[in-house]
RNA sequence: GGCCCGUUGGUCAAGAGGUUAAGACGACGCCCUUUCACGGCGUAAUCAUGGGUUCAAUUCCCGUACGGGUCACCA
């Protein structure tokens, strides 16, 4: 590396953030940082019409979240400001008119209409829709001329008429077009604004960035995007161009399915470690068998080989896999806190042992906003079919269940209201056990679905029972009993 | 439709001429002094397809199919 890494992020203030858009954020950030570089920020707010309330904030926001904390940026400044594009609507014209000189760029002064039917006529002739090139044959007179009547005008880049134009992506290596199928491409504006495409190309290389990463949809504009760095004379960026996260075979992940923006996820309970992990994942691939990463393992493990050049099924299932890796190495404490807020959803009573019911669901719980349902039985006893008495596996039926109910009742009104705990449960439901001569489900099982009503819980009757305290198991029991007769 | 790109198990994917074609998620099975959505151990994949090149092709080349992208005074 001889230059200095330079990477930007340039979204538009949607108010939307894709996690297609954060993942390019992510790969960009992690480029600039794995060389010792510099990750800017520029927004890119040039469409008025999608102008959106609050935009700005979401992109703020979700990247200090993440911990894609950028060098320069509108609220840092930096030395290539202003990083507001519509802030630096001034020093694009000028840039077209260079171009205009030196014969890459020329006016056209065609009017909407006028192009609409041209496109009309060569749809219908099977022709690609492209312009005719009707002005560039204008002679400087003529152009002067209308330019002195102010006739409307746009500056249109001038493509060679023949050959090819290669240009280089990281990924897919030299890809080379006929310049014939390029179109003449609009530059500057009948507004005088500048186009995103040049827009793109005058600010990236104003702010000296080295490598650009961006979605698969511009591989198709950046050969016109070379013929522009070839017309200035400045050297382009390195491409990297990553595909689309699909939610299917044939179609992108969209704001519809609920799942695309960095929100959604977030509001279904995943941790943005854990979002940040998935999404790197989705479309690269790391070198070793580790697939946990934090931002800052990221950065040494990251690398443009392991990007791949095919669209990626965004997967809900491995999402949650990972989210639920990320809880279960959190701490103890760190668990509690969190998850506190969710297990106070739906339990609300105080007589219980917290930690308990916190130890047993940390290895269970996938995802935060799962737990309100895991831990619903806590206050009440819920409404359950005998039917969940019956389990081939433990040998039990309804029969075997009250028999086995009406063995644990006394055992557990034996045991002292202050010795009522897990490890006093435990000894003396064994010691029945092994009294009895049965197998550990044959007893424990209907003492489970006595106590919590529910096919699945986080830990087994005994961690249950203590949980809920004696009084109230012993209730529950009672009414299993009852049920069961 | 023109042009560009892609195609390894249900999903993410490693592999880059000769391999038992990794690993993860999911599925399934078994195990575990208590169920499970914990843990442990296993099982399932002839690499879209046809033709070349080669002693040898999932890996290179060409065609076909399928999928995606793009063809704006939008970003």
């Amino acid at each position: 590396m001889d230059k200095k890494v330079r990477t930007r992020f340039a979204p538009s203030p949607t108010g939307y953030m894709h996690i297609g858009n954060l993942r390019t954020a992510l790969y960009t950030y992690l480029i600039a940082k794995q060389n010792d570089g510099t990750f800017i920020l520029r927004i890119e707010d040039t469409d008025q019409e999608r102008y959106v309330e609050g935009a700005t904030e979401v992109i703020y926001n979700t990247l200090r979240q993440t911990g894609l904390i950028w060098d320069e940026g509108p609220d840092i400044g930096g030395p290539v400001g202003p990083y507001i594009q519509s802030e630096r609507m001034g020093i694009f014209k000028d840039y077209a008119l260079q171009l205009v000189e030196s014969g890459h760029a020329y006016y056209c002064f065609c009017t909407k209409e006028e192009l609409e039917e041209m496109h009309k006529i060569q749809q219908v002739s099977g022709q690609p829709t492209k312009y005719n090139g009707h002005c560039r044959k204008l002679s400087k007179e003529e152009v002067e001329k209308r330019l002195a009547e102010g006739v409307p005008y746009v500056i249109r880049q001038k493509i060679p008429e023949e050959g090819t134009t290669t240009f280089h992506d990281e990924l897919y290596g030299d890809i080379t077009v006929e310049n014939s199928t390029l179109d003449d491409q609009v530059l500057i504006k009948a507004d005088g604004m500048p186009t995103y495409n040049f827009a793109n190309v005058v600010d990236d290389h104003l702010m000296g960035i080295t490598h650009v990463v961006r979605g698969n949809e511009y591989l198709s504009s950046a050969p016109k995007y070379n013929l522009l760095y070839e017309a200035f004379g400045w050297e382009p960026p390195k491409y990297i161009h990553v595909e689309h996260i699909m939610k299917d075979a044939q179609h992108k992940l969209a704001k519809r399915d609920g799942d695309a923006s960095f929100q959604d996820l977030l509001d279904k309970g995943y941790m943005v470690e854990a979002i940040i992990n998935y999404i790197a994942l989705l479309g690269w691939a790391p070198k070793g068998e580790n697939e946990i990463f934090s931002l800052e393992e990221l950065k040494k493990e990251f690398s443009i080989s392991g990007l791949s050049k095919s669209p990626a099924i965004f997967d809900p299932m491995k999402l949650k896999a990972i989210n639920a890796e990320y809880i279960r190495r959190m701490s103890f404490d760190d668990f509690k806190a969190a998850a506190l807020p969710y297990i106070r959803q739906t339990v609300k009573r105080e007589d219980i042992d917290i930690d308990v019911l916190v130890r047993t669901l940390q290895p269970r719980a996938e995802v935060f906003v799962d737990i309100p349902e895991q831990v619903d039985f806590v206050d009440a006893l819920p409404e359950y079919d005998n039917a969940l008495y019956v389990h081939k596996k433990m040998k039990t039926n309804e029969e075997t269940a009250l028999s086995a109910l009406n063995e644990i009742l006394p055992v557990l009104e034996a045991i002292p209201e202050n010795e009522w705990n897990e490890e006093k449960i435990h000894e003396e439901l064994f010691a029945l056990i092994e009294k009895l001569g049965v197998k550990n489900g044959w007893l424990l099982w209907p003492l489970r679905v006595a106590v919590s009503g529910k096919q699945f819980t986080p830990g087994g009757g005994i961690e249950l029972c203590a949980v809920i305290g004696k009084a109230d198991s012993i209730e529950r029991i009672k009414k299993g009993i009852a049920k069961l007769s």
